[in-house]
DNA sequence: TTGACAGATGAATACGTAGTCATTACTGTG
DNA sequence: CACAGTAATGACTACGTATTCATCTGTCAA
């Protein structure tokens, strides 16, 4: 007598499966997996048989058999940084689209660089239907890599991955000229760009679309590295600002997360926004819209970028080559562009 | 004569499987499987001849395959409601520690209460290692759901599924205790607890905390709520305290992020925080250190509380009943609850 | 009545891997 | 030299499902 046999443990004792339920209903095991993943090759009367049967045994269909067997498995992959509201806030978007087609998400985060070849080693392990890259910290070797054979890849805001990969990405260097041209219409004469990662290409791009469009109107826009796309460094590089001789009458802040530590830099340094300087973020993030900050920002249609992703992963038209998408945001005028009441 | 078929497209031709190695290296499909997974019983020159055929060809080793062979899949399944910060920043801190052990993520976010009963189904097709569940509006009747055969599982500051399911949290009621206390230790007589959604078991553990504190110190506590655990529901029910005959001296807030709502809608209102009333948050969100609130919180050690669930989820001991964690949180003191500089 | 045909089902197989068992070669010891 | 013991490898099978092919039943038209 085996006394672990039929405790009423936590955990099983075996999982049921498609042949358990068959001898319980008394079919064979491909009517039971018929009942299941095509249910129109099966008789009605044999069909509520074998669902009664399947559940008073608590049978559940097995997704990694079923993957083996089909060859796909219904998980897209997605690669992003661990830090960053924005990308915790796409990837809020881009799991709950996949959920609604019955898709999952498997998600691999990595806190720095060099974590993402380990990440994109266990990618290609698990046979995925998709995969996509986010994070402009990627390097070109590591898109380059992704061209072998395998499920499809998008990247995602990485306009360095054009040409390489097909990429999805907000038109980053309209929408910060939007915002510089809505600076210019306040008149603002003399500007600032505060960027996150020089090296970045969304940095870059950005920068270009803000010297553009001030140059279009005669106004310089040099350029100062905060180092990082976060709120930290918005903060530290604040000090930089509050020791200069003369402000400028307004600052082009390269990220949301980034202006938000301007913005409490300044202000713990004396130094009012709206009040001393205009400032202008990007993004569009959630905080963004608080009342504590009402940033005037560029605001990133994600869902419409998640969508635009996910056609291009699973679209049908497998001959034309895959393209760079590109969606416009929208300016938000918020408080931190409003001239003093006064 | 196939046109299609010597296209150097983007796909893959076919996926290259352990046999194609095998016949390349001139050895068996067996050895292959050895040399990836448990090399030492293979020889030195052997395992390198391996090696080379599988580079050669591009061989990924196919983890669908192994979980199906292996019965374990290396996958943890997190089921995570989409909207909120602190969820957010668990799931980073979560992804992180399960891929440092090799262990890859599944992510289940759900939108509405309704939508965790088809999460839930999914999750139970995959063959997952264990399962999180968070969100504190998981219902008694899905936890208990979660009591069937199958892979190990964990609620995540869950105080309600105590005695139903293994649970890690923070001491909730201990950490309101000391930010009480805290206010006690100030001098505060008056206060005001403005919780968020009162049926949530969070909410009312963390409320009898802040009223058993208080009421130690003769501090009677009433109970306000916001109706959600936003920063939408704290700003708006700022309207109401904004028009309160008097203000008590301190507001104790039952998350941050409706914390965050509640300054910036007294801010809004023209009342100081903490000029005019001192506040306390929970949770202690990135976002609370920001010099924009600079909130007197607890601070939730998450990395802590995350590596208990894991060790909950793998530990060896199966015989012992899986209990509860309650792990200490630490306050945090901030500016919200320094008395004006006067 | 017979043959054609659709509907429903069962037997058998493949998906790609890991592990069991058997076989072979080789080392060291009596 | 014989034997035991170990290292290395190959043949084979199981994991749980989906699908192909064949079989069988019953319906309908000629």
């Amino acid at each position: 007598m085996n006394a672990s046999e039929d405790g009423i443990g936590r955990s099983s004792r075996r999982r049921v499966t498609s042949k358990d339920v068959a001898s319980e209903a008394g079919v064979s095991q491909a009517t039971v997996a018929r009942v299941f993943s095509s249910p129109h090759l099966t008789a009605p009367q044999t069909r509520e048989r074998v669902k009664a049967a399947a559940t008073r045994l608590g049978y559940v269909p097995n997704a990694i058999a079923r993957s083996l067997k089909s060859q796909k498995t219904d998980i897209v992959a997605a690669v992003v940084p661990a830090q960053g509201e924005y990308w915790q806030s796409m990837l809020t978007s881009f799991s709950r689209r996949l959920a609604d087609q019955g898709r999952q998400m498997l998600l691999f985060s990595f806190a720095e660089a060099a974590d993402v070849d380990s990440a994109l080693t266990a990618v290609e392990q698990y046979r995925v239907d998709g995969i996509v890259l986010a994070s402009s910290t990627i390097s070109q070797q590591q898109l380059i890599r992704m061209l072998r054979p395998g499920p499809p890849v998008v990247a995602f805001n990485q306009p360095a991955a054009t040409g390489v990969l097909p990429q999805v990405s907000v038109d980053n260097e309209a929408g910060m000229s939007d915002l510089a041209e809505h600076l210019a219409g306040l008149g603002v004469s003399t500007v600032l760009y505060v960027g996150g990662v020089a090296s970045a290409s969304t940095d870059q791009i950005r920068y270009r679309g803000a010297a553009r469009a001030l140059g279009g109107h005669g106004i310089a826009c040099p350029y100062l590295e905060s180092g990082a796309f976060t709120y930290d460094a918005g903060y530290k590089i604040s000090a930089q600002l509050a020791y200069m001789d003369e402000l400028p009458e307004a600052l082009m802040v390269g990220s949301d997360e980034v202006a938000f530590g301007v913005i409490d830099g300044l202000r713990t340094a004396g130094i009012d926004v709206p009040g001393d300087v205009l400032l202008t973020g990007f993004d569009g993030l959630p905080q963004s819209a608080w009342a504590g900050y009402d940033l005037t920002t560029l605001v990133q249609p994600i869902d419409v970028l998640v969508d635009e992703v996910i056609e291009l992963l699973f679209r049908e038209d497998t001959q034309t080559p895959a393209v760079s998408v590109v969606v416009p945001g929208s300016v938000r005028a918020g408080r931190t562009t409003r001239r003093s009441d006064g």
